[in-house]
DNA sequence: AGCACGCCGACT
DNA sequence: GTCGGCGTGCTC
């Protein structure tokens, strides 16, 4: 017997509510629609898109006379977006993390820049009538008026009618109230054939059946079947000056393919063929062995600075295509430059697909599109590209695993390494860890056999690791009697660097002029109006800046306060350490990489090219410059305050500053010459300076993990940090003391610290204050996060009011 | 989160 | 007298 069509729907909707909400499915979508497919549904008065978790015939029990089912409205998808195995993960981070499904869900699909809400106005009979009785009127000037006249016609979107009446937005407002128009919200397909012209390729599909063309339609036609493969639309412009018009005519009759450029790959260095050494090999041979025996199986790669992982990744991902399955390769933020995509271009031609957050809406839904068709077999991508499409996942690879891009800075606060670890297990997949500098955590997994540890101890070709030098500046400033920025070691290094046309990248963690201004003599920090932190002060852009909320003012040259003009700058940033290179160096080439001067992938891309292009001698920057590149004629690596952030109050400030100055050591010496490392320091004997210094993993890890058993921080506790915030510090006062109270005493095998004033206590405007909470188990911990939600629903807090994050990295 | 409904101050 | 402030409550 047939199963009887599913009448009912229950739909995650992307709102802050946790839970399903249950539609009729009208007669034409009842044996369509299926778990993972959006629908377009009404809620309240306007219209969402959310994703389908069930299909069924149970009557809803909150149903009554009063309260009816509404009907979905449209099915966006034939198949599903989120397959079984995706919703699965979608469930397993709503509650890992604590945070709506719905909002989960969203953070998944990728293709919300496929269609975009559009405001629609519509006359109603009354406007009609309204209208028809000006027209008999005399023309008034009245936007009003005016608006009602252009939608006589049709209706028309807000958008066009804000261009075409400035003050539409009030008029609007005073006809809907009047009931002279209607509002409606569209989903307007965004059409992917807008796109400018030297960002589509164009390729033949099919001979023309009996449709007429136009002239230059059928010229470039004709072109494209003579001319197979796919084509750059601006260049075929040359050849037909209206290829792009006739492009997109013709691409709408589907007689032409018309897809996105893929990312430039013109600045890949080529990649010399690789041959593993033994080390690499035995690696290789080790994961390859679960990977082909469909077995699940986490590895933690570590591998020095210039160890060859790259290699290893690469010829695993051929293992995997070679079984027929497919690899998914996370790498940071930071890391997925066009030149990075181009290592794998050349490697994997078109069977590889970037997953950039940086492209555009249309680019990404492209890249989805083919993966999900089963059309690239290997994945590239940042923190969302974990929840990629692939068809028959075989391997997943997480370089840098310690870097913390991988977590996700807003609500759902997934890591998308421990997301990775879920996923492979999920699909008996191979999952690797790669970091010359791995998080504690995954170190003490892999010793307590959660993870299979495999180590590359040397660089390639037994490159020497570089020699790392600590310069005591406080030392220094006794002999010198001067507090300067470079010490005269650094000065002379670089010279010779500069003398042997060798190059030089100086790191330090700061960006803008000085860091703050104050007055000498009240002691007035200049504060920024919104958050609870000093400004910077930029010189280029002659404003105070905050680095938090973007909050902007003029340099002040009399104190606000005590209105003295002994107003004094404080601290370097990467402005002033340019500066002073120029001074000192005259004559030197410098380029600064910070975000003042990157605003883009393309100028990042276009910088580091130059650079490794030996167009600068000098290469100064924050944290940018300290991941990854390889770039051969670098000998020297200075860290100009290699104390970075060891003064934050926040239990990972150690492991941090080991990784960063690792890092960092790591860019010198990658080629035929050896490198250098100068740190300047005035905690020279601080465990993580040593051991940076010494490139010694394992004595920092001995160190670091001792003092988080004794302080019962991760990875031997389950942390979560529990923020309240509001724009009133009542509130947010309040909101605190209850939850003060709610954790006294702790619950069994809780421990909490706070609540207090959250390190930044004020942040855009508003007051913030956390607990933290240390918990023996994940069972514990989300059981207290469990209750805690039910607490603030009961309480009322606004939706927004409470922020929970679990395993965080940062306490800020 | 949105977005409406609802009750109290400055204007045509 | 109205327009409009944002407080509170709901969304199948």
């Amino acid at each position: 017997m047939p199963e009887p069509l599913p009448q009912f729907c229950d739909v995650v909707l992307p709102v802050p509510l946790d839970r399903a909400f249950t539609y009729k499915l009208p007669l034409t979508l009842q044996h369509r629609v299926q778990p993972g497919c959006r629908l377009l549904v009404p809620f309240g008065h306007r219209k969402l898109i959310g994703v389908a978790l069930r299909c069924h015939n149970d009557p809803p029990e909150f149903a009554t006379p009063e309260l009816t089912i509404k009907a979905a409205l449209r099915l966006l998808d034939e198949e599903p977006v989120l397959d079984a195995e995706l919703l699965s993960l979608g469930h397993w981070i709503a509650t890992y993390y604590c945070a709506p499904l719905g909002e989960v869900l969203r953070a998944m699909i990728p293709l919300a820049g496929e269609t975009r809400k559009t405001k629609v106005f519509t006359l109603t009979d009354r406007g009609r009538d309204a209208t028809r009785q000006l027209l008999l009127g005399t023309p008034a000037e009245e936007p009003a008026v005016q608006l009602l006249r252009l939608l006589e016609s049709r209706p028309l979107s807000a958008a066009y009618l804000r261009r075409k009446i400035p003050t539409a937005e009030t008029a609007l407002k005073g006809l809907l109230k009047k009931g002279l128009v209607s509002l409606d919200q569209d989903q307007a397909g965004r059409d992917p054939l807008r796109a400018p012209a030297q960002r589509l390729r164009a390729e033949f599909s099919r001979r023309p059946d009996q449709e007429k063309l136009t002239k230059s339609e059928r010229e470039l036609l004709c072109y494209l079947e003579l001319h197979p493969g796919s084509h750059n639309l601006s260049d075929l412009e040359l050849v037909l000056p209206k290829a792009s018009a006739a492009a997109r005519a013709l691409a709408r009759r589907s007689l032409i393919h018309l897809r996105p450029e893929p990312p430039s790959m013109l600045n890949a260095p080529p990649r010399p063929p690789h041959l593993l050494n033994p080390m690499q090999q035995a690696a290789y041979s080790r994961i390859q062995q679960s990977l082909a025996a469909s077995k699940y199986e986490t590895f933690l790669l570590q591998g020095v600075t210039g160890s060859g992982k790259t290699e290893v990744y690469l010829s695993l991902i051929e293992a995997t295509l070679a079984l027929g399955r497919s690899a998914l390769l996370l790498v940071p933020e930071i890391g997925l430059t066009p030149a990075v995509a181009g290592q794998f271009f050349h490697r994997f031609g078109d069977r590889v697909a970037i997953l950039h957050s940086a492209f555009s809406g249309m680019e990404r839904v492209e890249q989805w599109r083919r993966i999900r068709s089963g059309g690239a077999g290997v994945v590239v991508g940042t923190r969302s590209g974990v929840f990629a499409p692939v068809r028959n996942l075989g391997l997943i690879i997480v370089d840098e695993e310690h870097d913390q891009s991988y977590k996700q800075a807003e609500t759902p606060r997934y890591n998308g390494r421990d997301v990775a670890v879920v996923r492979a297990r999920a699909a008996k997949a191979v999952i690797v860890l790669g970091s010359a500098t791995p998080s504690l955590e995954s170190r003490f997994n892999a010793d307590r056999g959660k993870y299979t540890l495999i180590e590359l101890p040397q660089r390639i070709q037994s490159r020497p690791m570089p020699a790392v030098e600590l310069i005591d500046m406080r030392q220094e400033y006794l002999e010198t009697r001067k507090q300067t920025t470079f010490a005269r070691s650094l000065v002379t290094a670089v010279q010779q660097r500069i003398d042997a046309g060798e190059q030089t990248m100086l790191l330090l963690n700061r960006r803008g002029f000085s860091s703050f201004a104050c007055c000498r003599s009240c002691g007035e920090r200049i504060q920024c109006r919104d958050c609870a932190v000093t400004l910077t002060y930029h010189r280029r852009d002659r404003r105070m800046l905050c680095h938090y909320c973007g909050y902007a003012e003029k340099v002040p040259t009399t104190c606000p306060k005590c209105d003295s003009e002994h107003i004094y700058f404080i601290g370097t940033g990467s402005e002033k350490v340019e500066e002073e290179l120029h001074r000192d160096f005259p004559g030197a080439r410098i380029v600064r990489m910070d975000r003042d001067t990157v605003s883009g992938r393309r100028q990042y891309e276009e910088m580091l090219h130059g650079f490794r292009e030996k167009q600068y001698d000098i290469l100064v920057g924050t944290q940018m410059i300290a991941k990854g590149h390889d770039i051969h004629n670098v000998t020297l690596v200075g860290v100009v305050n290699g104390d970075i952030g060891l003064g934050l109050p926040d239990f990972r400030a150690a492991e941090r500053t080991f990784q960063l100055l690792t890092q960092a050591a790591g860019r010198a010496g990658r080629g035929e010459l050896p490198g250098i490392v100068l740190i300047q320091t005035i905690n020279p004997d601080h465990y993580a300076i040593r051991c940076a210094a010494a490139q010694d993993y394992a004595v920092f890890y001995e160190k670091e993990l001792q003092f988080r058993r004794l302080m019962r921080y991760p990875p031997y506790a389950a942390l979560a940090n529990i923020l309240v915030r509001s724009l009133s510090q009542e509130d947010a006062l309040r909101m605190s003391s209850e939850l003060g109270a709610h954790f006294d005493p702790p619950p069994e095998g809780l421990k909490t610290l706070g609540p207090a004033a959250a390190p930044v206590p004020r942040l855009k405007q508003e007051f913030r204050y956390q607990l933290l909470i240390k918990a023996v188990s994940r069972n514990r911990l989300n059981q207290a996060l469990q209750d805690l939600r039910r607490l603030a629903s009961e309480k009322h807090w606004p939706a927004t009011a409470l922020v929970i994050d679990v395993d965080p990295l940062s306490l800020i």
